[in-house]
Formats: C-alpha cells, sequence, structure tokens
DNA sequence: ACAAAGTTGACTGAAATAGTCGGGTATCAG
DNA sequence: CTGATACCCGACTATTTCAGTCAACTTTGT
C-alpha cells in the first residue's frame, strides 16, 4: 500500500477544480499555478482521472477540465485509486494467497485496515472538503498570492 | 506513507514468536521456516524491533528471540513504526509547510487520515491477534506443514 | 492562421524495496 | 577446547516506483 505525492496531488488539484468549479472549465496551467505542482506531471494525472471519468475535458482556448459528476458525489478514495492503482494494504490483493496459495498469518489484518482507510477516505467528498474553514482559508491565500503575480507581471 | 512487505512481514513475524513465546526463545530459523521469510531479511528486521526494544535476544545454541514485554504491551503500531521510519500520510511529516513553507490545500485530510490509521493499529495488541480465531488455525496449519517436513527429513 | 489548451509516449535521475552475501561475535553442549 | 548454533553487522545489488521532463501532436475558439 502506497499514498504519495501522486495520490495527494491528485486530491490537491481536484479540490481546486471543485472550488473554481463555478467560472467555467479550470486549465491545469492555473492549477499548476496555484498549487505548485508542475504541468506535465498534471497531465499526467489527469489523463489518468479522465479515463477513471471523474474528469471532463474541453479542449482549445478558454478549455480546461470539468468535474464529470457532482462535487458532493466524488469521494476521495474515488481519486486516489484513480492515480495509485490500488491503496490496499495486504500483498495479495485481498486474495488469501500471501503464503503458499494460502492465507498468510495477517492476512486479515491486513484486510481489516484496508477497509478502515477505504471507508474512511469513501466517507469524505470534495462538497465536504470545501465546506471546511481552514481550507477555504488557504484557498483564498492561494488566490491573493496569483493576484499579486499577475500584478507584478502587469507592472 | 508507505506500508510494504517490510512491515508487513514485521508484524507477522512478531506474532509468530508471540504465539510460539511459551516454548522458551524463538529463533529467526524457525520464524523463517514457518513464515516463508528470508533469513537475511528477517535478521535485518530484527535489528531494528531489537533497537526498538520491542524484543531481546538470547545468543547461542538454544537462543533466538523474545518479546521485550507482555505481548498485551505490544501494538501493530509500534512494530511498523520501528521498521518503516513512519507511516505519516502528509508530506510534510505534519510540520504544515507542504507548499512554500505554508499548509497545502490538503494539509489537514492528510493529517486526520494519518491519525485514523495510526489509532487503528494502535488499538490491535499481538494478545489480540493471537486470541482471533483465523490466525490460530492458520498457526496450526504451519505447525503441522513444519511438522511434516521434519519427518520427511527423518524418512 | 494562430494560439491556447488538451493528448500521448518516451525518457530519466533518484530513491526505496527486497533482498543477498560474507564475515564477524557470543555462548552452550559435549 | 572445540564446534555448532545463533545473533550481529556492513556492504552490495537488481528491480521497481516515484516524480518529473520533453517533444510532438491534435483540437478548437477568435
Amino acid at each position: 500500500m502506497r499514498l504519495t505525492t501522486k495520490g495527494r496531488y491528485a486530491v490537491t488539484a481536484m479540490l481546486d477544480l471543485a472550488i473554481h468549479a463555478q467560472q467555467g472549465p479550470v486549465s491545469l496551467n492555473d492549477i499548476s499555478g496555484r498549487q505548485g505542482i508542475s504541468l506535465s506531471y498534471l497531465e499526467q494525472l489527469f489523463a489518468k482521472l479522465r479515463r477513471n471519468e471523474l474528469v471532463a475535458s474541453v479542449r482549445g482556448p478558454g478549455g480546461g477540465y470539468r468535474l464529470s459528476r457532482d462535487s458532493g458525489d466524488i469521494n476521495v478514495a474515488d481519486i486516489v485509486d484513480a492515480v495509485n492503482e490500488s491503496i490496499d494494504a495486504t500483498r495479495c490483493n485481498r486474495r488469501g494467497d500471501c503464503q503458499d496459495g494460502q492465507e498468510c498469518l495477517t492476512h486479515h489484518l491486513w484486510c481489516d485496515l484496508s477497509e478502515q482507510i477505504h471507508s474512511f477516505l469513501r466517507s469524505i467528498t470534495l462538497a465536504s472538503l470545501i465546506e471546511r474553514e481552514e481550507i477555504r482559508c488557504t484557498a483564498e491565500r492561494q488566490n491573493q498570492f496569483r493576484d499579486n503575480r499577475i500584478e507584478a507581471i502587469l507592472n
């Protein structure tokens, strides 16, 4: 089981997308700027998110990505699963053939842990994250930061 | 955050140790045979477990390892932490400087997840694992398997 | 036509994993 | 005393994954 920057970046980017969704499609360039994630890497991640039908793309100028469903219908487990092939804690992918074709001594423990993590992440939707105070603050700060940069470039 | 065979092997080996504890020190050779983990790799893992004072060693013939405290006082989180440096889900190790010295958009989410996983693993002791039906069965099967092998060698 | 944006595939340096190997040292049994 | 058993330790390695880059291409709005 792994949860690395790949999964974390994906969730962060999706949340950024959800926050700025009301202003039409959001380009990866904007997300890259606000969240400090390299554009090329975002492209890789969004290819997977698109294949898993979590986002839809709009090509051409003014294009970008949209959530493919309501932010209340997308949970964190969906996102992590889309980019990390799986966040399973067992070695055998829950098949139970971890040792010589039979269950290893700790098979059930890892199954339980996997279920625990999954149900936790499944219980958290993008919509519920947007509600949170700290996240609204952080998002506000990031917009501010971007505005300052734009101003600096224009002057 | 990672949970790989390193952590899984460590827990499995410690559980094996706990199960066979009443017959004096358990050698890594025995654990290796029963659990299908390479001896050299076990040595690496037990060096860390010993440094974290989860086990104590007895050298010489008839030696092996003992749990350094009661199996009810050793939980799974202790073991995983001893071999994997940490099972933290955040990028910043909870410092909150994940993006340009400030908290990233999803910082609190990963903190919550880390806490969730940790408290789950902390709630499970070796003693409580031994109680479980499936584990008793698996352990019994592994003893059987070993006895068969010994018999085969003797004939 | 041009530029903005997504789409795709190949590539790479660095790190971690999952071990192996070879030599130690302590200690007990005979 | 000697040998076998077991822990102890450091160096080494093949493989995989991560995290990211780069280049070329297609689609589409103005």
